[in-house]
DNA sequence: GTCTATATCCAGATAGAC
DNA sequence: GTCTATCTGGATATAGAC
């Protein structure tokens, strides 16, 4: 099987997707992108017509792996209390290895609303299994009862919100590096105990 | 005293900071701003000189909303478990009072560090009496050790993030406008009870 | 102070040689 | 497929009349 990894096309998406993620659709410059390419600023128009379907072909791909990338987690034979902390180990990792992501996601979204809206309805988050446990658990009043949606919320904005504001937090206090990587590693534990201390707690 | 508020200069003001909220620094047009503000777009050269100027007076006043205004509350001489709601509160005003600021401080903060580092550098944010008071509570074995940090975070990631993921959350499940009024209101008291409980229980 | 007209620049996109 | 050169539209900014 031929190797396609490194065509001119990917080398361009590639270089693209950087661009696109630290300065969004209006920021970014197709010069820039050649430029971080490697290659000439034709190629872009050659390969992937204009900005905009280049654009649209790295945010779709950004959107799947900030929000499609969960899914198979929440859909594991597992148990729900098993469940938390691998989701939250899961979006420490996507974060720290794509730092731009989920702003970059969140930012394009609200501007663009309309357009999108058709690709990304009928998300299936709450038809996963996870969720599913989280209502039998209810029933079975072994846990409180809280809208599954409030749950999911404290779990993605306790750990994704750091990471988004993390430039902000290192300019107004005094974080060194070394003090981030264990603040994070810290805050991985306080999120996952909060949270099932106040599920459990009725 | 003569009422100021409603000259030229405020008109355009009030204009360009809804459209940079909306927009971001690159995606804002002058244009725009001048037909929102229904007046020529030279004015706005004539009273603020240039684009960048005007993006500046917008965004150090949407910083000071945004983070400093949440500082007298955590100074005031009540006790720390009393201000953890009215921190709720209070930023859950800001957000439904301006539905753009957080995304556009936060967005803006992380393409142009170095631009700003100068101007926001020493927040007193850890210099607080609600800072303070939990150490406090803290040494005396009131509440379980963690850094300040952390339950900062914590309060400001969950009532923050599902403002500026809104557009997001509406599309991908299915939240009427009435429901989200409620799902808000119910998250401020699930905030504030979680953390608590966490806090108390050592 | 407010407007119209215009200068200047820059980014996206295309034409065409190789 | 890849490059150089160029076109075109749009955005910031200025000049100058009133």
């Amino acid at each position: 099987m031929v190797d396609n990894a490194n065509t001119t096309e990917t080398q361009i998406f590639d270089a693209a997707l950087r661009v696109f993620h630290k300065k969004g659709l209006a920021g970014a410059r197709m010069q820039e992108i050649a430029d971080e390419a490697g290659i000439n600023k034709s190629m872009l128009h050659y390969y992937f017509r204009n900005k905009e379907q280049l654009f649209s072909q790295v945010f779709f791909q950004s959107f799947r792996k900030f929000m499609g990338s969960v899914l198979p987690i929440l859909n594991e034979p597992n148990t729900w209390e098993e469940k938390i902390p691998v989701v939250i180990e899961h979006y420490t990792q996507v974060m720290q290895g794509n730092p731009h992501l989920a702003l970059f996601v969140i930012n394009e979204l609200r501007q663009n609303t309309d357009g999108f809206s058709s690709f990304i309805k009928d998300n299936p988050l709450l038809n996963t299994v996870f969720v599913a446990q989280l209502k039998q658990a209810m029933q079975n009043g072994e846990i409180r009862t809280v809208q599954p949606m409030q749950i999911w919320l404290t779990i993605t904005s306790n750990i994704i919100f750091p990471f988004i504001t993390e430039p902000m937090l290192k300019m107004t206090i005094n974080f060194h590096d070394s003090d981030w990587d264990g603040f994070i590693a810290d805050r991985k534990k306080i999120i996952a105990d909060m949270l099932l201390l106040y599920l459990k707690n009725s």
